[in-house]
DNA sequence: ATATGTTACTTGCTTTTAGCAAGTGACTAA
DNA sequence: TTAGTCACTTGCTAAAAGCAAGTAACATAT
């Protein structure tokens, strides 16, 4: 527990991850555009931090040398269930999103199949 | 998902709320002596935040007046599954832990009758 | 009744971290 | 060759964390 708090006890990072898995943000400038607006200093320490950490892959784009394509591992994939849960909870208890429903229903009717799609998805970005 | 890490983007509150939810804690005290050695005026403060999130309640002990009484309220307890998705996290790829293996297994066989013990271990609270 | 102890905090101060605005160097496309 | 994109850094300020010490309310023992 307070290993994965070391990782993820911060505003930041598990914004990120929402981002990388979800809304299949790839490259440094996408993350910079989420509704909550990070600053690309933090961005650039929270992707350090989570490569270190194992949890996201940092690599050249081939097509453009001067973009770097950011991936998931599977400890990354690993926090699916976690991140879900947090979600279905702000949903029941916060104010009115809605927009997440969709993906909380999807988890709900077949955790394993939205995972594996998240993960397939994945392979499709050539290396 | 940002709502959610309003309440629980930092070091402290998820770590209060496995202690209220899962080691019992109650006195201001109990929670001082975690392994994790919160300062008093972070967990003053992190109370008092869960407390305005409607997380914990706080109120008098009967049987001692200088006792404070905290308990976890059905949204805070809402994040059970959540911080257990996060101890699996934890217990699959960080460092061995394996004292929260059992809590993780009584999850996996009847995660509502988890929630209920704990639930009901509440309510054995005089107040 | 008085002294001592407990409990749940505050306060003051220093160190660490967050966050904004602006800048940089590597690369690309016109 | 010039302008533009991209992924960052750097400098600076504001906010938060963290420690040590203090305090007010109550409880218990003498």
């Amino acid at each position: 527990m307070s290993c994965a708090l070391d990782v993820l006890g911060d505003k930041w990072t598990l914004l990120v991850l929402r981002d990388i898995i979800f809304m299949r943000k790839r490259y440094f400038r996408e993350f910079l555009v989420s509704s909550e607006k990070i600053a690309s200093n933090i961005l650039s320490d929270r992707l350090r931090k989570l490569k270190a950490a194992g949890m996201v892959l940092r690599q050249p784009d081939p097509d453009n040398g001067c973009r770097i394509i950011y991936t998931v591992t599977e400890k990354g994939l690993g926090l699916v269930p976690a991140i879900l849960e947090l979600l279905r909870w702000g949903a029941r208890y916060a104010v009115e999103n809605s927009k997440h429903d969709e993906l909380i229903r999807q988890f709900d009717r077949d955790p394993q199949k939205l995972i594996a799609e998240i993960r397939s998805s994945l392979n499709g970005i050539r290396l």
